[in-house]
DNA sequence: GCCCGCCTGGCAGTCACTGCCAATCGGACA
DNA sequence: TGTCCGATTGGCAGTGACTGCCAGGCGGGC
């Protein structure tokens, strides 16, 4: 364990390095000249990096900015699954996304990195292609936590449960976005979520 | 308004005549061969068109499968906009999405459509992205509704009601699709909303 | 000092999509 | 009827994202 967890460590230490030195350069790039002007070989060049060597770090350009939201998929279902079994899905779901927010570094580059998905047409659809991946991996746990509520429980109704959570953190994002993160992104998923189920 | 009736109608019939060739040969070939492995060459090829011409008929590939959606939106908005002012938006909301099924032909044509879209990782990308603008569209008749009802309405809440309506047609949609479309996909859509609202 | 993996870069190719230009087609008008 | 004109078409060359392939380099183990 001493040595697998040193050795791969350099590795993983020089390529966590070259990762984030293309996101900060495409980022940049991305704010002065927008992200559909904004070429792969531009990012690849200021970076210092072979065009074919930046496709292995990243699978797509797209994936520079949304590549995150791979890991926090799995960040959720756990925290998601963690939480006590008397606890309602409503509930359960809302802390899993209360843990995801807490995991984030600085508000300021989540804020940016969010307006430039929710501003940006195919890194939205993106984006909104991920978060599906999510709504599959905490299902099992929202269909056995109404089940124990009320019994057996249709795919659809589960379903429709962790889709309408999502749309609400999807609405409430849009206005925090709009609102340029000034007000407090939680506060807008409750009251989305109040005007739903109130 | 005599000439311009029919003298476009003659052109507008010619190119719904290309546009319905292209799209049914884009069909066929999707169904052999998947539509990622289906070129854009192939397609203008089989159905007797340069590929240039084909790109004027539909901007994109994708718009091939999803580009009715643009029409049906608009459809939508008025359907919504013409209910009652009685009705809540989610009487509203429900009652436009009835008017949109109304409109379409044939159902084994709309479940063949939207199985291909909901199985196509891309396909789906480029419709949700297509739903939101009419989300947006539906948006301020929704936000009236809820104001006449309980005063002035904070941008999420009617944002909120819309996201979750759609979230509850997508989910009723995806189960529908699963199933082959042996169920009844508007008894599906209220089972999504009562377990949210329930 | 040598060998063996892995990483890297470059090259050529594919595919969706776009701008440009010339040919053509069909109706309007003299 | 013949001619003109606007719209449509097709081909061509180019861009940009992305992929497979192959050769060279850099490390660490023997």
């Amino acid at each position: 364990m001493g040595t697998t967890a040193t050795q791969p460590s350099l590795w993983d230490r020089s390529r966590q390095a070259v990762v984030a030195s293309i996101f900060e350069t495409a980022m940049r790039l991305f704010a002065e000249q927008g992200y559909e002007a904004t070429t792969i070989a531009q990012i690849a060049k200021e970076a210092g990096i072979s065009q074919r060597s930046l496709f292995r770090y990243f699978g797509t350009k797209e994936d520079i900015v949304c590549g995150e939201q791979e890991e926090h998929g799995e960040l959720l279902r756990a925290a998601v699954e963690a939480q006590p079994a008397a606890a309602t899905p409503w509930e359960a779901l809302r802390a899993g996304f209360e843990a995801l927010m807490d995991a984030h570094g600085s508000p300021e580059q989540l804020l940016e990195i969010t307006t430039l998905i929710f501003d940006t047409p195919s890194l939205r659809a993106r984006y909104t292609q991920k978060r599906l991946r999510w709504q599959e991996a905490v299902l099992p746990a929202v269909t056995d936590r109404m089940a124990a509520g009320e019994g057996p429980v249709s795919e659809v109704r589960a379903a429709a449960v962790v889709a309408t959570v999502f749309a609400c953190v999807d609405a409430a994002t849009e206005a925090w976005v709009r609102g340029g993160g000034r007000s407090d992104l939680a506060a807008l998923y409750d009251e989305a979520l109040a005007a739903v189920r109130g």
